[in-house]
DNA sequence: TCATACCGGGG
DNA sequence: GTGTACGGTATGA
C-alpha cells in the first residue's frame, strides 16, 4: 500500500505525467482533442482522444430498463457499465457509456418514467440524484491529466488584442481598429478602410487571419469577456462574418454559462462567456479582481490605473478619454494607434504579473485554464479537486445537506483606543483560519475521506517548499516566477478552504456551517489570548481584527523588546498557529474600526479605510488631510493649523485651482432621463453639465463637477497630473464658503479623535471669526483615548 | 428617511 | 452553472 503522501499528491496534482497540455476540448460524443506544446522544440501537437463519458448516480433504478445493455465495469460485452463506490455517500454508482448522448438519454427516459414528468436535462434532476461534469472535465478527472505539466508560463504562446470602437454599444457602434501584440512580441494595428459594413467586415476577417496565423494558445485582454469578445461576436453576427477564433472547425464561438459574463443573445436573463475551443480566453480583469480580493490596495480595476499602480505604465504612455477615441482617430489616427498599442503592451505585462496564480491552479485542478482563471476558489477549484479525489479513491460522494438553520458567526473586531498613538507594532497570525483547521482537525463532517484537510495540509507544506525554491531561484528568472505563482495559487486555495466551509449548503457539496463556526470560535479565542497576553506585558492595545493586533509600546522599548514580547506570546499559541511580527510604525491615528492612518519610521503615511480613502473626494481636502494627519502624528500642531489656514486662504483668495475643489462623479442617468425628473429634483452632476452647455451625455461617463457661486454648478476637465492643474487657467468661480465649510466639517472632522473637543474647536476655528480668547496653538497636544467597552 | 438592488469594466 | 465579498451609490417603499 502506498504512503498517504503519495495518494494526497495525486489528489492535488492528478496522476498522469503527460506534459505540455495547453488546451483540451471534448464534447458529448466521447471524443476530444488535446493540444500540447512540446518542451524542447516548442512545437504544437494536436492529439485526438477518446474517453468513456461518465456520471454519478444515487441509484441504478432509472437505468434498469437497459436490461443486458448495462453491466458491471470490466464487462466488455455491454454498452453501458457501472461500478459501485465505497462508503456511505449518496452518489455511489459510477456509470459510463460510449458517448454521453446515449448515456443521458437512457437516464432521462428512466427518470421521466419514474417521476412522471419530462426530464430533458441533468439539471432537471435533483443534485443528490445525479452529478455530471462538463465533457472536458470528465476527461481530465478520468485520466488524472492536468494542464501545463512541465511547462513554464513563458513557454505558452500568448496573444493580446484590443478593439477600438466608435462606442460601447455593439448593436449600434462599430469596430474601426484592432491592436495586437503577437506571441513573439511584434506589435501591429489594423484599421477598417471605410466606416461602413464592408470595411468593418473586412477588419474582422483580417483579425481572424492574424490570430489563425499566430496560432496562440492563449488570448488575453482586460475585460476581454465583458467587452472585446462579446462586441466582436455581435458585430460578426450582424455582418454575417464567420468567427473562427478557435482551433477546431467550429465556424462560430460557443458559449458557457458564467456569472460574470455578457447577457446571452437568446435569453437576456442568462449570462454567458464565449469559448473558442483549442484556445484559452483569459481576461486580466479576473486576475485583478482575484488579486485585489486579498490585497485590497488597488485604486481601481481599470487597466490604466493598475499599470500606474504597479509602475509599468511607460513615461510616454498615450492617454485618450474613452469617449474621445473615435473622434481623435478622425483627426490624429497615429495617436490612437499609439494608445491602442500601449493598451496591449500593458495587458501583456499585467497578465504576466497576476496571471501566474491561475496558470499554477490549472496544473492542479481538473478544469480548463480559462475556467480556473475566472472561477471562485471554493466552488471553482476546491470542489473539482474533491470530486476527483473521491473518484480516484473509489469513494461515494456525499449529497448536498440541508442546513439546520444554524447561522454563520464571524470574526472578532475590537477597537481599544482612538486618537494618536506612538511606537506602534502590528503582530498577526499568518493564514489564521487554515492554521486552525489543521491544528484542531476541523473539516467538513461529510468528508469521510478527509480529503479537504489532506489537501490543505499538502498545500501548506508544498507552499513553503515553493516559497523557498522561489527565493533560491535567480531574480527575474522563469523558475522564480513559476514558484512564486505556485505559492500564490496555493495560498488562494488554502485561504478559501474556510470560505468553502462557510458557504451556504446549496452552493457546495461539503459545506459545513458547524465546522466553519468552530474555526471562527477558535479564531476569536486565539485573538483574545493574544490581546490578553500582550496587554499583560505592558503594551497599550489599539485595534484587533480577526487575526492581528495593533498596539503601542512604552517609550523606553527598543525594537528588540518589541520582537521579544511578540515571540513570548507566539510561544503560548499552538504549534501550527504562528504569530508573526508584521511591522512597526512611528505613529498611528486610530479613527474608527478598520479606519486608521500609519506613519512609518521612514516618514511615509499609509491611509486605511473608507474614511481616509475615497475616489470621489475633492483633491484639496485629500491634500489637507494628509498634511494634517502627518502633522498630528509627529506632534507638529502648529503645522496642522498652518495647513488649515493656508487651505482656507487659498480657497477664499481663489488661488486654489478649480480642479482641486471638484469632485469626481459617475453619471447614472441619460440626458433624457434627467430632463424628465429635473423639475422635481435637481442634481449637481447634471446641472453642472447643462450649465457647461452640454446637453447630451451617456450613462457611465465620469466627470468632475463643482459648486459655483450663487448655488449653481459647473464641470472642469479631468487632469491626470496635479501639477498640471495649478498652471491651467480657469475662471475659479467656485463657491468658496461652501468649500471652507466642507474642509472643516468633512475633512478636519476625521481628526476629531486626536484632540480634546476644546482643542479641536480652537485648532480648526475660522480665522475670520476671531475667538474671545487668545489661543496658543503650540500648547495643544494630540491625545489617545482608551475605550472602556472593548 | 431607511432598506434593497446594483455595480465595479470596456469605447 | 453556481464566486458572496465589500463599499459605494441609486432607487423605491
Amino acid at each position: 500500500m502506498r504512503a498517504d503522501n503519495d495518494v494526497h499528491d495525486e489528489w492535488l496534482w492528478g496522476w498522469d505525467a503527460t506534459p505540455g497540455i495547453v488546451s483540451v476540448w471534448a464534447d458529448n460524443s466521447g471524443r476530444g482533442t488535446v493540444w500540447r506544446r512540446l518542451g524542447a522544440s516548442g512545437a504544437l501537437v494536436s492529439e485526438s482522444v477518446t474517453f468513456r463519458p461518465w456520471l454519478l448516480l444515487d441509484a441504478l433504478h432509472d437505468l434498469q430498463h437497459l436490461g443486458s445493455a448495462l453491466g458491471l465495469e470490466g464487462d466488455a460485452s455491454t454498452k453501458f457499465t457501472y461500478r459501485e463506490l465505497k462508503g456511505s455517500g449518496a452518489l455511489r454508482f459510477l456509470v459510463s457509456g460510449p458517448d454521453s448522448q446515449s448515456l443521458t438519454s437512457a437516464l432521462f427516459d428512466g427518470a421521466s418514467r419514474r417521476l412522471g414528468r419530462s426530464i430533458k436535462h441533468i439539471r432537471d434532476l435533483d443534485e443528490n440524484t445525479a452529478l455530471m461534469l462538463a465533457p472536458e472535465e470528465q476527461y481530465l478527472v478520468a485520466t488524472g491529466r492536468t494542464y501545463f505539466r512541465d511547462l513554464r508560463f513563458n513557454q505558452l504562446r500568448r496573444l493580446q488584442f484590443d478593439l477600438e470602437t466608435t462606442g460601447l454599444n455593439a448593436t449600434v457602434d462599430r469596430m474601426f481598429m484592432v491592436a495586437f501584440r503577437l506571441p513573439d512580441g511584434e506589435l501591429k494595428t489594423i484599421e477598417s478602410a471605410t466606416n461602413d459594413d464592408k470595411g468593418e467586415a473586412q477588419l474582422i476577417r483580417e483579425l481572424i487571419a492574424i490570430i489563425k496565423d499566430a496560432d496562440p494558445d492563449v488570448i488575453e485582454n482586460h475585460n476581454l469577456h465583458g467587452f472585446d469578445v462579446p462586441f466582436l461576436h455581435t458585430r460578426a453576427q450582424k455582418l454575417r462574418v464567420p468567427l473562427q477564433l478557435g482551433r477546431t472547425s467550429h465556424r462560430n464561438l460557443l458559449t458557457r454559462g458564467s456569472r460574470r459574463g455578457a447577457p446571452s443573445e437568446f435569453d437576456r436573463s442568462r449570462r454567458v462567456r464565449y469559448v473558442a475551443p483549442g484556445r484559452e480566453l483569459i481576461d486580466t480583469l479576473d486576475a485583478v479582481r482575484r488579486y485585489d480580493f486579498s490585497a485590497r490596495d488597488l485604486p481601481s480595476h481599470g487597466l490604466k490605473a493598475i499599470a500606474r499602480h504597479f509602475g509599468f505604465a511607460g513615461p510616454e504612455r498615450e492617454y485618450i478619454r474613452g469617449d474621445q477615441i473615435f473622434h481623435t482617430f478622425q483627426t490624429d489616427p497615429a495617436r490612437v494607434r499609439r494608445y491602442a498599442l500601449d493598451d496591449v503592451i500593458e495587458v501583456e505585462q499585467l497578465a504576466r504579473m497576476l496571471g501566474g496564480a491561475a496558470f499554477a491552479l490549472a496544473r492542479m485542478a481538473p478544469r480548463r485554464y480559462e475556467r480556473l482563471a475566472d472561477a471562485g476558489a471554493a466552488t471553482g477549484v476546491i470542489d473539482p479537486l474533491l470530486v476527483r479525489a473521491y473518484i480516484r479513491a473509489g469513494q461515494a460522494l456525499p449529497g448536498f445537506a440541508q442546513g439546520d438553520g444554524t447561522t454563520h458567526t464571524g470574526a472578532a473586531l475590537h477597537l481599544f483606543a482612538t486618537g494618536a498613538a506612538h511606537r506602534v507594532v502590528k503582530a498577526d497570525v499568518a493564514s489564521l483560519y487554515p492554521s486552525l483547521m489543521r491544528q484542531y482537525r476541523i473539516g467538513p463532517s461529510r468528508d469521510t475521506l478527509g480529503a479537504m484537510l489532506a489537501l490543505v495540509d499538502r498545500l501548506v507544506e508544498q507552499r513553503l517548499a515553493a516559497k523557498t525554491r522561489a527565493k533560491n531561484a535567480e531574480a527575474g528568472s522563469a523558475e522564480r516566477y513559476t514558484y512564486e505563482a505556485t505559492s500564490a495559487a496555493m495560498k488562494l486555495v488554502v485561504n478559501s478552504a474556510y470560505g468553502y466551509l462557510g458557504a451556504g449548503g446549496s452552493l457546495t457539496r461539503f459545506a459545513d456551517v458547524h465546522a466553519a463556526n468552530e474555526v471562527t470560535r477558535r479564531g476569536r479565542e486565539t485573538l483574545a489570548l493574544m490581546c490578553r497576553e500582550l496587554a499583560a506585558r505592558g503594551v497599550t492595545l489599539l485595534e484587533a481584527d480577526t487575526d492581528g493586533v495593533y498596539f503601542a509600546v512604552p517609550e523606553s522599548w527598543t525594537e528588540a523588546d518589541e520582537r521579544r514580547i511578540v515571540a513570548e506570546v507566539a510561544a503560548l499559541l499552538p504549534p501550527l498557529v504562528q504569530l508573526e511580527f508584521e511591522g512597526r510604525y512611528a505613529a498611528m491615528l486610530s479613527h474608527e474600526p478598520k479606519n486608521y492612518a500609519l506613519l512609518t519610521y521612514s516618514g511615509k503615511l499609509i491611509l486605511r479605510g473608507v474614511a481616509f480613502r475615497s475616489s470621489r473626494a475633492e483633491p484639496f481636502g485629500e491634500a489637507f488631510l494628509r498634511k494634517a494627519i502627518a502633522g498630528t502624528l509627529v506632534g507638529d500642531v502648529v503645522g496642522v493649523r498652518d495647513a488649515f489656514m493656508q487651505t482656507i486662504s487659498a480657497i477664499r483668495n481663489r488661488e486654489m485651482p478649480t480642479h482641486s475643489v471638484s469632485q469626481k462623479v459617475r453619471l447614472t442617468k441619460t440626458s433624457e432621463q434627467y430632463l424628465d425628473v429635473r423639475e422635481s429634483r435637481r442634481e449637481i452632476s447634471y446641472e453642472a453639465l447643462l450649465s457647461a452647455g452640454r446637453t447630451r451625455w451617456s450613462i457611465g461617463e465620469r466627470v468632475r463637477v463643482y459648486r459655483t457661486q450663487g448655488g449653481g454648478a459647473s464641470v472642469v476637465e479631468e487632469i491626470e497630473d496635479a501639477k498640471d492643474a495649478a498652471i491651467r487657467a480657469d475662471n475659479r468661480d467656485y463657491d468658496a464658503e461652501y468649500y471652507v465649510r466642507l474642509l472643516r466639517d468633512s475633512f478636519a472632522a476625521r481628526l476629531e479623535t486626536a484632540y480634546t473637543a476644546e482643542d479641536f474647536e480652537t485648532l480648526f476655528s475660522d480665522p475670520r471669526q476671531p475667538s474671545l480668547f487668545t489661543v496658543n496653538i503650540a500648547r495643544i497636544h494630540p491625545i489617545l483615548t482608551k475605550l472602556s467597552s472593548a
